[in-house]
DNA sequence: ACCAGCTCCTGCTTGC
DNA sequence: TGCAAGCAGGAGCTGG
C-alpha cells in the first residue's frame, strides 16, 4: 500500500476536492472490497457532506454533516483520482463519487486490499480496525519509551516488529528499510535488544523519513500517484529500497546494499553500517 | 502469547 | 514473441 506518506499526501490531494463539498451521487461498481461494502453506501452517502477528511496512520476517516464516519484503507494498490466525468473510467474504479461542482473522484485498487467500512460518528477510533493498532508515528504518542515497550520481550526481528502496525501504526516495507537503515540498525536484529539509546536513535529517523517522504509528495512505483495525479518524487530519496547491488549511501560505509527476505517480504539493507 | 507462513487479488517484470 | 513464474506498497488468519 501506499505507506503512511501515501496516504497523507492522498488526504491533502482529497481535502480540496471533496472538504465542504457534497456528494451528488455515487456510483459503486463491484459489492466490496476485501470487506464488504455498507449495504446502502450509494444512498447513505448521496447528498451528504463532506465535513474533514482525517488520517489515522494508513486509514482515512471521512466526517460528514450526519452519518457514520466513512472509514477507508487504500490496501497495497489503491488510488483516488480527481478528474471529470468526461475522461474514461479506468478499469477497476470501485468507487466514483460525483461532487455537486462536477468534479469526480474515483477509488481505483486493481487488487482488491483496500478497505471501505463504516466507522462510529461519535467514537471512531473504537472500530476493531483502529482500536488495537499502535501510536501514529507522526504524533506525540509516539516516542522511545513507547516504541521500546512495544518491542519489549520480542524476539522477532525488529522489520517484522516494526512492520507489526501494533508497535507503530503507519510504516510499511519501504520506510521500515529506510529509517532502519538510517539508524544504522540490522533489520536482522531481535527486536527485544533495540532499547534504550538505539531505540532513541531510532524513533528520530522514523519521523524524520516519513516527514521528508509527505514533503515529497510520497513514493511513486506501479501504482501510486497523488490525487491530482502527480508522482510523489521521494522514490529517488531512497538509499535502501529497490536498490539491492548498489553502493551504501553512507558516507564512510564501502558496504552494498543488500536484498533478502524476512516473513516473506524484501528486505534491503547494508550488512556493513547497519547493526 | 508469539511468530512464521499463507492468503486475498491483479498486473507488471523477469527469465527461459 | 510467448508463456509461466515471481514479485509487489498490507494485514488478518491459521497453526505450530
Amino acid at each position: 500500500m501506499p505507506e503512511l506518506p501515501e496516504v497523507e499526501t492522498v488526504r491533502r490531494g482529497l481535502t480540496p476536492a471533496m472538504q465542504g463539498r457534497r456528494i451528488k451521487a455515487l456510483a459503486v461498481n463491484r459489492p466490496n472490497l476485501r470487506y464488504p461494502f455498507p449495504p446502502k453506501l450509494a444512498a447513505d452517502l448521496k447528498g451528504r457532506r463532506i465535513e474533514q477528511i482525517a488520517r489515522v496512520s494508513k486509514y482515512l476517516l471521512f466526517h460528514f454533516d450526519k452519518g457514520p464516519v466513512l472509514l477507508g484503507h487504500m490496501g497495497m494498490s489503491g488510488r483516488f483520482d480527481i478528474t471529470t466525468h468526461d475522461t474514461p473510467l479506468p478499469p477497476h474504479s470501485h468507487l466514483v463519487f460525483e461532487m455537486e461542482d462536477g468534479t469526480e473522484i474515483r477509488y481505483i485498487d486493481p487488487r482488491r486490499f483496500g478497505i471501505m467500512v463504516y466507522a462510529d460518528r461519535d467514537a471512531p477510533m473504537d472500530h476493531k480496525l483502529l482500536c488495537a493498532i499502535g501510536p501514529d508515528p507522526l504524533s506525540n504518542a509516539f516516542n522511545a519509551d513507547v516504541l521500546s515497550v512495544a518491542l519489549k520481550g520480542r524476539k522477532t526481528p525488529i522489520k517484522s516488529a516494526l512492520l507489526d502496525q501494533k508497535s507503530v501504526a503507519g510504516l510499511g516495507n519501504i520506510y521500515v528499510a529506510e529509517a532502519l537503515h538510517r539508524a544504522g540498525i540490522s533489520p536482522k536484529r531481535s527486536a527485544h535488544t533495540v532499547a534504550g539509546k538505539r531505540c532513541a536513535r531510532l524513533v528520530p529517523h522514523i519521523r524524520d523519513v516519513l516527514n521528508e517522504a509527505i514533503e515529497a509528495g510520497g513514493s511513486s512505483l506501479n501504482d501510486y500517484r497523488q490525487a491530482d495525479g502527480e508522482l510523489g518524487y521521494f522514490q529517488h530519496n531512497f538509499r535502501v529500497y529497490d536498490r539491492e547491488g548498489s553502493p551504501c549511501p553512507t558516507p564512510t560505509c564501502q558496504g552494498t546494499i543488500k536484498r533478502i527476505q524476512q516473513a516473506g517480504r524484501s528486505t534491503f539493507y547494508c550488512p556493513s553500517c547497519q547493526r
